[in-house]
DNA sequence: CAGTGGTCTAGACCACAAC
DNA sequence: TTGTGGTCTAGACCACTGA
């Protein structure tokens, strides 16, 4: 077993237990050296590994402090997509989220991940609108959320306009034709990549929570698919189970 | 902008536009010190990050690789529980797991989070059970699964024994008198531990998916709090979305 | 402004796996 | 057997930020 990787057991064992409570300082790093005779390279290591963990959390001058997790919370999603005189709500119990900036809507090359569920060819050009959702009023960015419409679904349309006008795409897409609409969804966990981690504001150690949502036309084409990330500390997906007394369903 | 940083920006872009596809090597650690004109530390610290990233794999000898991420796998959660002859069903369409050890039962000191839904104090003695799931034939291990029941409620029964016989500790605790029970689900995205790390056999750079599960006997106390972890990168929970043409309900 | 973590170097030896 | 990544050292300078 490496050095650093001993020290960290030692370190992760020993905030486990208390001995460090959320929110205390370790020792500074020299007197780290010191205590496991070894240099401050190795030490530097087992620290970085804990930090990656999310247990530890190094400020300069101030020392590497141990990281207290804030409550999480809870985002309900509803089985039912209810429809007023404004739009779609996909969740009844939203949080209130706004826009913090301008949608930005591109033509670009399609994720590889997107591609196979878009039905498309990897590489292939597809409308991208992303837009940043935040609280109304800190404007703190909460969720960052991208749109990808198959060009010849969208592009010269209202769809590849930032403003889409009221209600959103999918009524424009209802409009076009293409309803009624479904939706499947899925919800992902991920290692965020760096610009994700700027754009949420993201420590080090912490998940990224995704919710891929897929819209279909009423003949069946995918026509968007939605992917919404959003910091996996401080949110989780919350879902009520009903009970059935019936028999099992064949299967 | 660090060294490490910046090259750590120019090895990713050039992974994500292709010039490195995935299963492909890129060079040599001797040769990126080379090329970018650095000491090897800070390549790998780039490295290190990329790895972290889940988009390299170095592998000893071999050189290091850039990732193929393996197809994820849709596990649906259906809103409905079923039950027949045997006992409950969460998932009409799950998967053919089952248990790859014997489940283990222990009375320990509850988890911090966990002690929030089950409502004890942090570090009061609860029943955990804990077990490892997996392919019934490969006995791959894919889920860890822990139930801790609060002490007061499964202490000295039948819910602290390895074997709970035929349906298991659902039908145990409606015997008891504590149902009907009722269940909500909360998925959760996290980083993994270095002992989850282990279990399910995860590569760096790969996230945790967690479904936290809280039972609920009929007069509102929990009496089970089920937490299933499993991995971000081959696993999706996946549920429709129906539509309902009505107004928004009034909140 | 001073102390802490952040970055970087040059070099050494080790251990594993592909050949 | 050998080449690759894995670990570790001793030392230096930098930059941010809390006291």
């Amino acid at each position: 077993m490496a050095r650093w990787h001993a020290i960290a057991a030692e370190l992760r064992e020993a905030i486990r237990s208390g001995a460090y409570p959320p929110g205390t300082k370790i020792p500074k790093e020299e007197e780290l050296e010191r205590q496991f005779g070894c240099s401050r390279t190795t030490v530097r290591r087992a620290v970085a590994q804990l930090t990656a963990e999310g247990l530890l959390q190094p400020v300069r001058k101030g020392g590497t402090t141990v990281r207290e997790h804030p409550p999480r919370q809870r985002l309900t999603r509803a089985r039912q997509v209810y429809r007023d005189e404004r739009g779609y709500y996909f969740d009844p119990t939203a949080q209130p989220w706004a826009a913090v900036e301008t949608p930005t809507v591109s033509l670009g090359p399609v994720p590889y991940d997107i591609a196979r569920i878009l039905g498309v060819e990897p590489g292939e050009e597809v409308v991208i609108r992303s837009r940043v959702m935040g609280h109304p009023d800190t404007k703190t960015p909460t969720q960052l959320a991208t749109s990808y419409l198959p060009a010849s679904v969208a592009r010269g349309t209202v769809l590849a306009e930032p403003d889409t006008g009221p209600g959103g795409i999918y009524d424009r897409l209802e409009e076009m034709g293409r309803g009624p609409l479904a939706w499947s969804e899925s919800v992902v966990a991920a290692i965020p990549t760096e610009p994700e981690q700027e754009a949420l504001h993201l420590p080090p150690g912490v998940a990224l929570l995704r919710i891929v949502r897929v819209t279909r036309a009423s003949d069946g084409q995918v026509v968007e698919v939605n992917d919404t990330r959003m910091s996996g500390e401080l949110w989780e997906i919350g879902y009520q189970l009903e009970r059935h007394q019936s028999a099992h369903p064949s299967s």
